[in-house]
DNA sequence: CGCCAGGTGGGAT
DNA sequence: ATCCCACATGGC
């Protein structure tokens, strides 16, 4: 993909939904102002403490394949228990710590990959939250697989990774810029060779394709006004090609 | 109702 | 390597 192309749907994305502000955390939804933890809506800014990382590490688990509504009630969950804190989830039973996350669905498999990752991430020789864990350690941990991880590199640790998701092979596949069937690398690839491999960039860009997705390139398209239709092939197309 | 949501791992081919 | 499937809730 070309340098110019990807900037331009940054910029027009940009200016169609403004600054997201990720990573979206519950605390976040509706307010405005200084959170004690250390972020702040509307601009971004890097979790500075254990606390947050863990939390962003969490809710990049509970979130996969489900809706960020779903995760939000169980992250809740989480912190009114007390459970939000790797030694502390992982002195809870499978069985309450999945109770805890039930809204999140596929809450047996998560609350057993949680318990994974709060493990790795507590006690001696564990890996550490204040320093940038390598890739191939989050992979090796049993439920993070390639966009997981990444997240966590890109908004738990500021590392510049771009995080590539379903929404982000199916915008870019209706733009005509993806053929469809691209492996997770090539995908990341193209994109860490068209975009400046800065965090920011991929932390903003990354969250204005989810919003783009959820405005208007769902999974039945809903293409008038979308800040992208000059350039779509499925829209000059005439909206009609599936998916 | 049925479809969809910021995936992952395991097993068969 | 590449399909196919299980895993599960809540919103529209």
């Amino acid at each position: 993909m070309r340098s110019s192309f990807l900037l331009s749907v940054h910029r027009r994305l940009l200016a169609a939904y403004g600054p997201q502000g990720w990573w979206p955390l519950p605390s976040m939804a509706g307010k405005r102002g200084f959170d004690p933890r250390g972020y702040h809506p509307g601009s971004f800014e890097w979790p500075r403490s254990v606390r947050g990382r863990f939390e962003i590490i969490v809710g990049a688990i509970l979130t996969q394949n489900t809706a960020w509504t779903n995760v939000e009630i169980a992250l809740k969950r989480l912190q009114a228990s007390g459970l939000d804190r790797p030694d502390r989830m992982l002195r809870a039973s499978l069985r309450r710590l999945a109770s805890h996350i039930r809204s999140s669905g596929y809450f047996n498999q998560k609350a057993k990959k949680l318990r994974i990752a709060a493990k790795a991430f507590s006690g001696p020789g564990a890996l550490d939250l204040r320093a940038a864990p390598s890739r191939e350690d989050l992979l090796a941990l049993w439920g993070i697989g390639n966009e997981t991880a990444d997240s966590i590199l890109l908004y738990a640790f500021a590392r510049p990774v771009f995080v590539v998701d379903a929404y982000t092979r199916r915008i870019f596949t209706r733009l005509g810029a993806l053929a469809g069937g691209e492996s997770y690398d090539e995908i990341q690839g193209a994109f860490h060779r068209g975009l400046a491999r800065r965090a920011d960039l991929y932390n903003e860009m990354h969250a204005l394709i989810v919003e783009h997705a959820k405005q208007h390139c769902r999974s039945r398209p809903a293409c008038p006004g979308c800040p992208l239709s000059r350039s779509c092939a499925y829209f000059r197309a005439g909206s009609r090609s599936s998916s």
